[in-house]
DNA sequence: TCTTGCACCTCTAGTCGCTAGAGGATGTAG
DNA sequence: CTACATCCTCTAGCGACTAGAGGTGCAAGA
């Protein structure tokens, strides 16, 4: 019942082969035992570990922020206070980001908007791109 | 009235000295003259050029669009289409990454504000990563 | 004139988080 | 027994820089 292959462990948790033997690598996952042909063997265990670091890859944690969030999950009576930081620090990210993204998304919309599909020497695209002067978002 | 140094068009075009010569190397910003002890001299359609870029690379667009846009630039009297497709094509991936961080975004805030700063066997934090069924928001 | 000290030069290697490919071994179904 | 998929290791590549080593050029003060 155990003997769970790395294509199988890639399957179940969506992280791609390669990208597992990379975490193995990096020393994120544990070296699993080996068969008798060498083939890696993963346990339940390894599966949910592969779970939680998707998760966390998938909402953005940096690698570095992973290893310290396991590391964490191991010692589960240790307070939560560095979960709670780096989880918060993840959301100042976002949030900085999404303000971003939406001048930039302001400012793209007024370039695509007053492009005329002339020729270049009247689109609006180059032009504002050449002169920063014109845009009304001066935050980036 | 010519004779700007590396270091000034750095100052003046806001894109940093290892950046301008990398620029170079991969030929996105032509070959400037050398003066006599062999350091760059640069003009200032170079300098509108280097603005050109860090403007388009402040709105996101990746290298090889941003080569497409300056040889746009180069011949103003083609038709702006190919302009007009890239900052479309832009605004798209603005757009999906702007929902999807704001999806991110509640779900951080979910875990931030119901951990309770207790120990980590009671965390939210390590709890939603750990299983993802917890999450609202199933499109990541 | 000399010297200090910054700015410039080239070149290589490292960053992050994978991804691709070569070249070979193993496992499984027909 | 023979395909064929899957596994193995290893190296190199991606994008867009960034850092560092080791050396040269240049302007200004003593």
């Amino acid at each position: 019942m155990k003997k769970i292959t790395i294509g199988e462990a890639a399957r179940q948790s969506g992280v791609k082969v390669p990208t597992i033997r990379y975490y193995e690598g990096i020393g994120l996952l544990r070296t699993p035992g080996r068969s008798e042909g060498n083939q890696r063997a993963y346990e339940q265990s390894d599966l949910d570990r592969l779970t939680f670091i998707r998760h966390a890859r998938e909402l953005g944690f940096e690698i570095e922020a992973i290893r310290t969030l396991l590391s964490l999950q191991d010692n589960p009576l240790q307070p939560c206070a560095s979960a709670d930081a780096i989880a918060k620090a993840r959301l100042v990210e976002v949030k900085q980001r999404i303000r971003s993204l939406t001048a930039l998304k302001a400012e793209l919309e007024m370039m695509v908007e007053d492009c005329g599909h002339g020729r270049v020497d009247q689109c609006r695209v180059i032009e504002v791109l050449a002169d920063h002067g014109q845009c009304t978002h001066h935050g980036h």
